[in-house]
DNA sequence: AGCACGCCGACT
DNA sequence: GTCGGCGTGCTC
């Protein structure tokens, strides 16, 4: 028998991220198990604390064991699989446990202990009196309690009297002065209605016979409960129609009794949707679909051309798992969430989906948490963070758009979904599905070298041929006199969509006006003053605005450096584009899509709606445009400026130009028609972007792999990039050689081989908001022995006086700035 | 993080 | 002397 609880106590300080050992009380022997909260005494003062059980023990080497107070949970909320992953997740990503738990675990239900204290009758003796007297602060500690009726919330105390509040109050405490209470309060509430039913001791239709004519009311929700039927006292009045008064007088009868029961908000509820019908496969999709229903545990890449009907793959092989009995969590890349995919979702599959998505309520998303927990969400959608869904009969776990970057959390806990799903894969015995036109190169690697599956999808499901796509030159255009954003070649597809009522979409992967504006005379260059990067011109509001951090400012008329007028905006933006587009074609009727357009609540989702259904004839935008988007009415694309998608210095650039021409080449042709693309380029020799134009993925693969191995990055190493960021230049600085210093020494001490080790140095974006920032990164062939090392690194923060230094240390980050 | 302990200067 | 300021170390 266990009798020794393990917990983190759940608090975000780092110094607590450690276990703790309570002794569980007789009573509680058998109750609490792992992954169930507790309520413990913690510290000096024995304050309550929520923890999280993570292993029960036969014993224990530390001397004087508290006990556990109560449990919080009759269930656990933690299963032993998120438990594992939770320590995994502390360990790559240096965050706590209980930072980890929070992400298996809804907001909602974290326990708070209020404190209260109030004054007792020692207060009014002499001897209280004089105690108090003793100290300004005990007086207006008294003072303030004594005006608040006697007591008061010590967090309010806190708020009056400042942090030495609690010194004071424990003085009065052990004085005999105030005494201390402790309420428990959830953060969102759970939901309860109250339910009526009959609960007499005659029977129900003989009793209403009897009542019939004297107390028509009453006979009548006699009758509607008879047959056992609970229902709330509003529906009784409507469907009885009575009123308010008979059902409390029956209560106060004692005819009625009532009861609370919980009730599951169910945000699609109300929403109706019309059926719709697994699609008849393809023989490529067929042969996909039932590689993954017959071929066991694993991971499988299933790569398929744009429109080769990936989705209705994976949402039959999802239909089979449900038939089955288990559940299925569909990832997708959240700027399509809104939209598209999650009503398809729910045409199909109906109220067994539970959607999870970044605008729900706390309570809601304490509902669904529940819904999935008891398995009555069977189908779970979501952003990167539904992959911690609490599901404990999962079958299939399916990321859809595998290559987006949005699976990497940018901030802490900085976990990559991708991997916390093949990690859930393993651990649950189910199957994982990878599915996207473009592969990521690691995950394509990893088809390649045979470690996971790999199924493909060659043709478009509607026999539709892929776009034809043409390479325009640019710099021909310019010679030949041409300064618009359109070339002649893009401009008569245009005109002839136009024409024919087609629709079309337009790639800019720059927002704003004009990428920069500088001052022709001294070559001044108007840049943020927070972050070094330079200010973009929006016509809105005629100001500048910085994409790093938000800055806006109005344009200067003159340049402040040398007072000159010929201030002038450089480079075109979505802004300009869609001023330039609207001189050529007058009666175009143009929608821009970009973070400035579709900024608001459902801002993506109207625009998307209003492409779908208006007489829209052009969608212009940034690469908002390129995701996830399936509109059959789109037969001609244009990338305006592909060259944009390659300039990054990092080692992803090619690997995301690629990507994101050719998904964006895809969206066209979707329906009956075949589709048209257009690439604008001042390098039309340049390989990546000729095998984006000729959709092939492969070409692209070969060589990109190549040039990784060559130059050992991923997935031939892991890169660990280090940032240390402060207010004032010099912290961050001094920090950063002082880590590459230990580093070092870890390194050399433990006798590693295979590191290779950069910097430190100042970031390529060496200020964001104000903070000056340094980088520091490695190449690993293991990362799994520097990881000690590593997390020293990552706790440089918390040591050093200088409060105002921040560190992160990040494995395989997104993007290296 | 929060809380106690402990050592120091200021003031009754 | 004693109160209260802050630096240090521990929390099962």
């Amino acid at each position: 028998m266990a009798y020794i609880a393990q917990v983190y106590i759940n608090s975000p300080s780092p110094s607590l991220d450690r276990e703790f050992h309570y002794s569980v009380p007789e009573k509680y022997a058998g109750k609490i198990r792992a992954g169930m909260r507790v309520k413990v005494p913690f510290g000096t003062g024995n304050r309550q604390m929520e923890a999280y059980v993570t292993d029960m023990l036969e014993g224990s080497d530390f001397p004087n064991l508290k006990d556990i107070i109560r449990p919080l949970d009759e269930e656990p909320v933690l299963s032993a699989e998120a438990i594992e992953l939770c320590r995994y997740i502390r360990k790559y990503c240096f965050c706590t446990f209980v930072a980890a738990a929070h992400l298996f675990l809804p907001p909602g239900l974290e326990m708070k202990f209020l404190e209260s204290v109030y004054l007792t009758d020692a207060a009014d003796t002499d001897e209280g009196r004089s105690f108090i007297a003793k100290s300004e602060k005990r007086r207006r500690l008294v003072e303030i309690l004594r005006s608040n009726g006697g007591g008061a919330e010590v967090e309010q105390l806190k708020g009056e009297m400042g942090k030495g509040a609690a010194t004071v109050i424990s003085a009065l405490i052990k004085n005999g002065i105030v005494e201390k209470t402790i309420k428990e309060k959830q953060r969102a509430s759970e939901k309860y209605m109250r339910v009526y039913y009959y609960c007499g001791a005659e029977d129900p239709y003989e009793l209403s016979r009897k009542m019939g004519s004297r107390a028509p009311s009453q006979a009548a929700v006699i009758e509607l409960l008879a047959g056992g039927a609970e229902y709330t006292a509003a529906d009784i009045e409507n469907a009885a129609g009575v009123s308010r008064s008979t059902v409390e007088l029956l209560t106060d009868k004692g005819y009625l009794s009532y009861k609370n029961i919980e009730i599951i908000r169910n945000p699609f509820e109300n929403k109706s949707f019309e059926r719709e019908r697994p699609l008849k496969l393809t023989d490529e999709q067929a042969a996909a679909l039932d590689a993954i229903l017959t071929g066991g545990t694993g991971v499988y890449v299933l790569r398929g051309v744009t429109g080769s009907g990936k989705t209705e793959v994976y949402m039959q092989a999802a239909a089979e798992h449900l038939e089955r009995g288990e559940q299925v969590i569909i990832l997708v890349p959240e700027i399509a969430l809104t939209s598209q995919i999650t009503d398809r979702f729910f045409r199909r599959f109906g109220d067994r989906v539970a959607v999870i998505h970044s605008a729900l309520s706390m309570g809601e998303r304490m509902d669904s948490w529940r819904r999935i927990k008891r398995g009555e969400a069977k189908i779970i959608v979501g952003a990167r963070s539904a992959v911690f869904a609490p599901c404990e009969n999962l079958g299939l776990i399916i990321v859809d758009e595998e290559h987006e970057a949005s699976y990497k959390s940018e901030s802490s806990p900085r976990y990559n979904a991708k991997n916390i799903a093949v990690m859930r894969g393993r651990l649950n015995k189910c199957k994982v599905v990878l599915a996207s036109a473009t592969p990521s190169v690691e995950t394509y690697y990893m088809a390649q070298n045979g470690t996971y599956r790999l199924l493909e999808l060659t043709k478009r499901h509607n026999e539709n041929p892929l776009p034809e796509v043409t390479v325009v030159d640019m710099r021909k255009e310019l010679m030949d006199g041409n300064k618009t954003v359109l070339s002649r070649r893009l401009a008569v597809e245009l005109s002839e969509n136009l024409k024919n009522k087609r629709q079309s979409i337009l790639l800019l992967n720059r927002r704003g006006y004009s990428t920069f504006i500088s001052c022709r005379s001294c070559g001044h260059v108007f840049t943020c003053p927070n972050c070094s990067v330079s200010m973009t011109y929006h016509l809105d509001g005629n100001s500048l605005v910085c994409h790093m951090c938000g800055y806006t400012e109005a344009v200067p008329r003159v340049c402040p450096e040398c007072g000159s007028d010929k201030v002038k905006d450089f480079g075109k933006g979505t802004q300009k584009a869609e001023a330039q587009i609207h001189d050529i074609f007058p009666k175009a009727e143009v929608l821009r899509m970009d973070v400035d357009s579709t900024a608001g609540k459902r801002g993506h989702e109207r625009i998307i709606e209003s492409f779908e259904n208006d007489s829209v004839d052009i969608l212009l935008g940034t690469q908002m445009v390129a995701k996830g988007l399936d509109f059959s009415g789109v037969t001609l694309v244009g990338v305006l400026a592909a060259d944009a998608a390659l300039n990054s210095d990092d080692f992803r650039a090619s690997e995301r130009g690629f990507n994101l021409i050719t998904q964006v080449c895809g969206r066209a042709g979707r329906g009956d028609e075949k589709g048209r693309a257009v690439v604008q380029t001042y390098m039309p020799e340049n390989s990546v972007i000729r095998c984006a134009a000729r959709q092939d993925y492969k070409a692209f693969y070969r060589e990109e792999i190549e040039y990784r191995k060559i130059f050992r990055y991923p997935p031939f190493c892991k890169i660990v990039h280090i940032v240390f960021s402060s207010s004032d230049p010099e912290p961050a600085e001094t920090a950063a050689s002082e880590a590459a210093e230990s580093l070092k020494a870890a390194i050399e001490k433990d006798g590693l081989r295979g590191i290779s080790m950069y910097g430190p140095s100042p970031a390529p974006i060496n200020r964001i908001q104000g903070r000056y920032r340094f980088r520091l990164w490695l190449k690993c062939d293991r990362v799994e022995e520097l990881l000690p090392a590593l997390e020293r690194v990552s706790k440089m923060n918390r040591s050093k006086t200088g409060a105002d230094l921040s560190v992160t240390v990040d494995i395989n980050p997104n993007s290296m700035n």
